[in-house]
DNA sequence: CCCGGTTTAGGTATAATTACCCATATCAAA
DNA sequence: TTTGATATGGGTAATTATACCTAAACCGGG
């Protein structure tokens, strides 16, 4: 680390922004940390001057990580994106990866690693928690071909929010102005984009992939 | 702040926990801080010495924050126990001052608020975020008699574990070897108990109030 | 203009959940 | 020992969700 970074976090909870703020200055002395509350303001951010590291949350309000993260890697490819976030969000993994990510670090990493991963990154390298790797790895051997690739339409979206607020089909239709079974066939898609077998799974993978907010 | 105080931070997270400290060292220098990373092990930790002040989180693995809460509170009522989670987690705040916290914090509060939280509390008062007082009156304004005061019971905890894994009744009942009629019976106390009205709110609530992981 | 995806809506059927009711055995606490 | 809570199992019915179809209207990109 022998030139001055500028580092933008991004995360919803100001404490523990104030905190890594604080790790990061200590371990990387010649930095300069900057901080954004969710995805939109970071794109807001980056679009005068892109910061030499951005260590991205996912699960935010607002704009969620996944789709900042496209949206910076969109306007600039050389972004240094590290996914950092809790553990056990898997299907995320491959989204966040998809969207350009260049590494993946877990909140219940040593500070030690997240200077491993701000190092590797900036070298132009990967860089991804051992946990990532295991899951990565585990489901290789799951299924070879298997490519969630998951992209729900708006529609599908808002009805998912409904679903978890513990709407009915019906309920959904009448809010919605449409019939409960055009609800009952964007609620089949949404099984079927999240290989859900039903609304338990479908509610547990917008938690996961931060389609509501807790 | 005029003598050493000790203080136990209680989170899963490693990086929180570590930035956490370098804030608490830096806006009290004379602190000593000390971590555990759930609840089990906070019990361990405070069964030989009281620390002055306990910043506890709530979803946790192992044993979350209002069963160590609780448990703390039994072995001296006195202890002082501060809530650190985040936002919007309404059903956790009567649980948790039902348990024995003595302040709530959000995770999104600035550093200056956690001061002022364990300021307050070591005074022998209280301290709420304001985004707490407001949830709490709101829900007052809502409904006057209406106390959730919610304990499951271990089978019930068990079967809502695996209705969130997505399995339906019969599959529990084969996997417990009970009849699929006891788990509708249980399923049917779980949306009593909880004031949910179908499954996703099930789930809403079993993430929210730390029952399963995510 | 045509094509693909989205959104809309329906038919038919089965599976699962939800809402009431009831009863019994157990076990710990009062 | 009686009481209350828990766990167990069931009857019946209504509602909701899920699994298959088909198909029309719309809209944007090649």
């Amino acid at each position: 680390m022998d030139t001055t970074k500028t580092i933008l976090i991004v995360d919803d909870h100001t404490l523990f922004r104030n905190g890594l703020k604080l790790l990061l200055q200590h371990y990387i002395p010649d930095s300069v940390i900057i901080e954004s509350s969710n995805g939109e303001e970071a794109l807001l951010r980056v679009t005068n001057k892109m910061p030499d590291i951005i260590l991205m949350d996912i699960n935010m309000p607002v704009m969620n990580g996944v789709e900042s993260t496209r949206k910076i890697i969109e306007m600039n490819p050389e972004a240094c994106i590290i996914a950092l976030t809790m553990h056990g969000d898997e299907s995320y993994y491959y989204q966040m990866i998809d969207a350009g990510a260049k590494g993946f670090l877990l909140k219940n990493s040593k500070p030690d690693d997240v200077i491993d991963a701000i190092k590797q990154v900036c070298q132009g390298k990967h860089y991804f928690s051992e946990e990532i790797m295991y899951s990565v790895i585990k489901n290789l051997n799951k299924s070879d071909t298997e490519v969630p690739d998951i992209q729900l339409t708006s529609r599908e979206t808002e009805v998912l929010k409904m679903i978890c607020a513990g709407l009915s089909n019906q309920e959904i239709g009448d809010k919605l102005f449409i019939s409960k079974r055009t609800v009952d066939n964007h609620r089949a898609s949404l099984l079927e984009k999240t290989q859900s077998k039903n609304t338990a799974q479908l509610v547990m993978y917008a938690i996961k992939t931060g389609v509501i907010e807790l």
